[in-house]
DNA sequence: ACGCCCGCCTGTAAGC
DNA sequence: TGCTTACAGGCGGGCG
């Protein structure tokens, strides 16, 4: 579910909410969220008694770094995982609540999960680029990293992908999934098939610009909560980017720009939506 | 390389 | 009113 922009608010009011806070006790529930140590015991003892130093993000990845052993605990909330930040263990528990932090002073972080693909894991801050090859392989920040735009057309010559699943690899670039391709395709007046090695100078700076102004704007809008309203924020509050939306979710709307109806298709197995006036 | 398909899960909505 | 099917913000693996 949780994209750059939506795992990168989270990251920003978590910071604010749980750095310097000391971890108190640890649950878990289920054993689908914990799933690389081999026990739950493991896990929660390295975490019980450990003070939160820092919050990064790495992709749409949460690394929660920690005082001792330089370990990070590692958060990913997959397609529908929520963190949630409670002041009083005496809150109802949501369905789905696999784990539980609770800090010595001031209430609670709880993931909750229905669909259980999100997990959290404690790994030693050293084994972030060899344990865990998925952070390893991730490609450059599209907001963090600083890049030129010529550097960014000689990544995209050196592939030889239909621009949409290559905005999604996480090997290429890191944080967008299927909302953002969209969203940032239509910004760039660019088609999901458009091989990456075959756009023009000027392609190339569209599509950088697009990237960068599509997630900056975003994250400013707190993400996008569609109609499920699956997305929620620590405090249980939507997202607002929905609204800003030019193509995703606008199945037979009028394109914004030019008021031709927004189409839905598939492209590898996901649902898309462009704008075929707009977008070449 | 790259594209496609599957599996991992639960919940909801649409179709019959 | 069922029951069945499709689909949902992700990701890894296997196959051709």
């Amino acid at each position: 579910m949780p994209e750059l922009p939506e795992v990168e608010t989270i990251r920003r009011d978590l910071e604010k909410e749980i750095v310097s806070k000391r971890v108190k006790s640890v649950e878990v529930h289920g054993t689908r969220s914990v799933r690389r140590h081999g026990s739950d015991e493991e896990f929660i003892g390295r975490l019980e008694g450990r003070k939160v130093l820092s919050v990064k993000r790495s992709g749409k990845y949460l690394l929660i770094g920690l005082d001792a052993d330089q370990d990070v605990l590692v958060m990913h909330l997959g397609m529908s995982g929520q963190l949630l930040r409670v002041k009083s263990p005496k809150e109802p528990m949501a369905k789905h609540t696999h784990v539980v932090i609770t800090f010595t002073q001031a209430g609670q972080l709880r993931f909750v999960d229905p669909r259980t693909f999100g997990e959290l894991f404690v790994t030693r801050q050293d084994d972030l680029e060899k344990a865990v090859p998925e952070l390893a392989h991730l490609g450059f920040d599209p907001v963090d990293d600083v890049m030129s735009w010529t550097r960014f057309g000689a990544l995209l010559a050196n592939r030889h992908a239909q621009l949409k699943p290559l905005l999604m690899d996480q090997r290429f670039v890191a944080g967008i999934g299927n909302i953002y391709s969209d969203e940032i395709l239509f910004a760039a007046g660019l088609k999901y098939d458009r091989p990456s090695d075959s756009l023009s100078a000027q392609e190339v700076r569209r599509l950088y610009r697009g990237m960068v102004e599509t997630l900056s704007e975003a994250i400013k809008h707190r993400g996008s909560s569609l109609a499920d309203e699956q997305y929620r924020d620590l405090f249980g509050e939507v997202g607002d980017y929905q609204g800003q939306h030019q193509v995703y979710d606008r199945e037979g709307l009028a394109c914004r720009r030019c008021r031709h109806e927004i189409v839905r298709l598939k492209v590898g197995g996901r649902s898309s939506f462009m704008c075929e006036v707009c977008q070449v």
